[in-house]
DNA sequence: CCCATGACTAATT
DNA sequence: AAATTAGCCATGG
């Protein structure tokens, strides 16, 4: 039952990416797949690396959310990851951002 | 190596 | 605008 160490990947690249969004801003799992691997198609991937999360709240894997303004899941329920977004001044109609595509945070590809 | 799963996305209906 | 379908990728059994 020991947590295995397996670690650095694609998960902590993931990670990484995601501890750098600044509070009240938002960014997809697309984007960061896009900048992974260089393709949005890794969407699902990236989602499936934070979804082991495993650094809740060190990490604001709450400020991910879906293409399409969908707040998405969350580990510990969407409805805490709602809870938290409107924490950092993200307005949430049901399961959606307003002014999603305002809020997005681009990531730094000034590099 | 093959199969199943999932915090996704884009295109269709 | 909401629901359905199909496609893609990393991870685990």
């Amino acid at each position: 039952m020991a947590v295995e160490i397996k670690d650095l990947n694609f998960q902590e690249s993931v990670l990484k990416i995601v501890k750098q969004i600044p509070k009240g801003k938002l960014m997809t799992y697309g984007e960061i797949a896009r900048e992974l691997t260089g393709s949005v198609r890794a969407a699902r991937a990236v989602g499936q690396a934070v979804a082991k999360n495993p650094y809740p709240v060190v990490v604001p894997c709450h400020r991910v959310v879906r293409s399409n303004g969908d707040v998405g899941g969350y580990s510990l329920g969407v409805d805490k990851k709602i809870k938290l977004l409107s924490e950092d001044g993200v307005e949430i109609k049901g399961r959606k951002v307003l002014n999603f595509e305002q809020s997005l945070f681009l990531f730094d590809f000034k590099k």
